[in-house]
RNA sequence: GCGGUCUUAGCUCAACUGGCAGAGCACCGGAAUGUGACUCCGGGGGUUACCGGUUCAAGCCCGGUAGAUCGCCCCA
């Protein structure tokens, strides 16, 4: 099974019947974002390497080694984008939003690139849907956010993904709130392993986020967020879980999560899945407030919060649901013979005019083999044209997905029948 | 970046301690000649991931490479 060609490692064809789980979510993902005023956008694939390393964070993972990053031909450093909120607040700031409307509320979806070890629901090349939603600081707008998201998973059908919130203060309190954690965590140095101690250099809030056993003891006395949340803070936080529950939207506190990005402020969430399919992966999304990113960038003081989901855990999760989300044709037309097979042609192209979806074997072939063909073809109904048929312009519509006496129906008469019978 | 397991037909997997590489499914064709899916018969498909080594003999043993998969780090 030597082949000479295969996709890059970590980077996966999509094909039928698998991608109609994709068109789903994605469909779905579409027509409920609409609801809310949220407007798609779609951003170049690459970056200004210096765009991520600005907004995701120098000290990340992300930036540190999973960056797909190259020089052009004209010596620019470019990147392959790791995550979508940098482009979209690039092209905010780039097309002056916060001139043209108070507010900015806008989607994207599309591929996202890190170079990293796979494993069940990681991928190398995979596939996100965010929201962005600019120019407001009260705690509603990052309701809305939690509450759309959660819309749109009770769309799919998904019950069981769990909503867990925080709050990660501000640059006018988490900087005092993360000394407390190192200095905790420096008291017990000895029970760090060297990953962890890198970790509590670098970065000591995401020792929260850690899944060594070892760790889990020291984790759970450590201090706790909220209890160092200045007054604005706290108070953005209590309105954000009051108006959760007002909204009746289930959620839980989670005040370990951290989040691997460092432009989050205050709200940050997670959608959790437990779902065994995703192996350890058991976030399918998360979120949070940036209400600095912009202007870091360059951009006005513009409050912003948004949040990604991961399409392909999304897809892994809708699996078992392939089969109901598979395109059905309305008709497989069938030959006997050369005059018929022009008559099917002419015929498929007129209901086709007409909406319907149509299909026949351009092979033609024995009417045995072009009814296999219907068959697999998952149609609806099959018909059989021949000599008799075309004379007296009618033939028996059979259907192909139970067992139910042919119907005779003449042949002008197809496309009402076929759209009376669903 | 670190560690474990694995790789045989398009797919899922067989092949006793090294001894002629197989099955099911799928695909194609046929079974009184114009009706699928069920049944029966037949057919095409493989340098056993790749490269090298040991051996009279390697799918099986050894080394390397690539890929897959699981855990850690980290993340969607």
């Amino acid at each position: 099974m030597s082949q000479k060609y295969a996709a890059v490692k970590g980077m996966n064809d999509l094909l039928p019947p698998d991608i109609a789980v994709w068109q789903h979510v994605e469909r779905t993902a579409r027509k409920t974002l609409l609801r809310y005023g949220f407007h798609e956008i779609r951003t170049p694939i690459v970056e200004d390497t210096a765009l991520f390393v600005r907004s995701v964070g120098e000290g990340t993972d992300i930036v540190g080694k999973e960056m797909y990053t190259f020089d052009d031909k004209g010596g620019r450093s470019i990147t392959l984008r790791p995550e979508g909120t940098a482009s979209a607040a690039r092209a905010y700031i780039e097309h002056a939003m916060h001139q043209k409307e108070a507010v900015t509320r806008w989607f994207y979806m599309g591929p996202m690139f890190r170079y990293e070890r796979m494993k069940t629901g990681r991928y190398r090349q995979f596939y996100q849907l965010g929201v962005e939603a600019y120019g407001v600081a009260e705690p509603a707008q990052d309701v809305e956010v939690m509450e759309c998201v959660m819309h749109w998973l009770q769309e799919l059908g998904l019950k069981d993904v769990k909503l867990q919130v925080n709050s990660l203060g501000d640059e006018t309190c988490r900087p005092a709130f993360a000394a407390r954690v190192k200095e905790y965590f420096e008291a017990h140095r000895e029970q760090l392993s060297p990953d962890a101690l890198e970790t509590l250099s670098k970065n000591p809030l995401r020792l929260f986020d850690s899944k060594e056993e070892a760790l889990k003891p020291l984790i759970a006395k450590a201090p706790i967020l909220f209890d160092s949340l200045d007054d604005a803070s706290r108070n953005h936080f209590t309105e954000v879980t009051r108006q959760l529950s007002m909204l009746g939207v289930p959620y839980e506190l989670n005040p370990r999560l951290v989040r691997g990005l460092d432009y989050y402020t205050r709200t940050v969430f997670e959608f959790i899945a437990a779902d065994p399919v995703l192996g350890t992966a058991s976030a399918v999304g998360g979120g949070g407030r940036y209400d600095n990113l912009i202007s870091e960038l360059g951009g006005p003081k513009t409050p912003a919060v948004g949040f990604a989901m991961g399409l392909d855990r999304l897809a892994l999760l809708l699996n078992g649901r392939s089969d109901a989300l598979q395109h059905r044709p309305d008709l497989f037309l069938v030959s006997v013979d050369a005059a018929a097979h022009d008559e099917v042609m002419r015929l498929a192209r007129s209901l086709r005019h007409q909406g319907l979806a149509v299909e026949f074997d351009a092979r033609a072939g024995s009417v045995k083999s072009q009814m296999k063909r219907a068959d697999k073809s998952r149609a609806m109904y099959a018909l059989v044209l021949g000599e008799k048929e075309l004379a007296e312009q009618k033939g028996n519509l059979k259907p192909m997905r139970e067992e139910l006496p042919a119907r005779e129906v003449q042949l002008e008469d197809l496309a009402r029948v076929l759209k009376g019978l669903g």
